[in-house]
DNA sequence: TTTGTTATTGCAACAAAGTTGTAATAAATT
DNA sequence: AATTTATTACAACTTTGTTGCAATAACAAA
């Protein structure tokens, strides 16, 4: 279930969204949080906002979770299944705004996709 | 650093990955050998395996680790760049033997690619 | 504005997966 | 057989995330 009360845990967990152009992973935010958000209040909030089609998460390649703006999700559906990059030098995670295309598979469905790309970032290039 | 010395719990571990046709979690491997051989030597074989060029890893779609053989790789170099598929029913893991072409992307260098797709299985799509 | 309902929060305790230090054990070499 | 040292068991720990529950605070209704 979505996020029904406009709360002050609920803005702060989205206003650190809006200051950040990548994603953010949970572990982090709660550090950023900490000492004004409780952690299972982050998590829940986090989760929350999944449902809400305004985030949507990933792990890494460690396993952890990432959270980043939606584009175009709703309650209903997520849109968002692009591949995800993550810097090996610095760390940061983006959303790719490219299209991979999974070939079909006898005998089996695809119902989801999870690229995780890594690799030097625009930054740590050089 | 991989295998050096060929003990009882290496044998044991590959003894599993030859009778079993997917792939493995760590965590249930950890299962199966309990009384045999204890947790962390578990995961420091796989490990020492996957150095090796044995065995490659991967985590599912809730971040635990799977270890599957390897099929051309070598201490130097894992050429096993696959995707993986877990089947949402079962949870049975495998390698595809497919290929994905991923894009260049401007900026960037991309090193390493993790594709893990879910959907039903070949047993379970009925 | 006050009251009542219940979603949300903080807290503490827990759970699962994996890691680490260390002393004892056992491969492999001499 | 003695020696060296990689490997193991064990216990304790770390990290990430979850859960139960009482207290708090949104929000609607009166």
């Amino acid at each position: 279930m979505g996020v029904i009360r406009k709360t002050e845990a609920v803005g702060l967990v989205l206003k650190e969204f809006k200051k950040e152009a990548n994603a953010i992973a949970a572990v982090e935010l709660i550090k950023r949080l900490d000492q004004k958000i409780n952690k299972s209040t982050v998590y829940r909030v986090l989760d929350k906002l999944e449902d809400d089609g305004v985030l949507h998460y990933f792990l890494d390649t460690k396993g952890i979770k990432w959270y980043a703006l939606c584009n175009d999700c709703s309650k209903v559906q997520h849109q968002d299944v692009h591949p995800h990059f993550q810097c090996t030098e610095c760390g940061t995670v983006d959303c790719l705004e490219i299209n991979v295309t999974i070939p079909e598979i006898a005998n089996r469905t695809i119902v989801n996709s999870q690229i995780l790309l890594s690799g030097k970032c625009e930054l740590c290039i050089n």
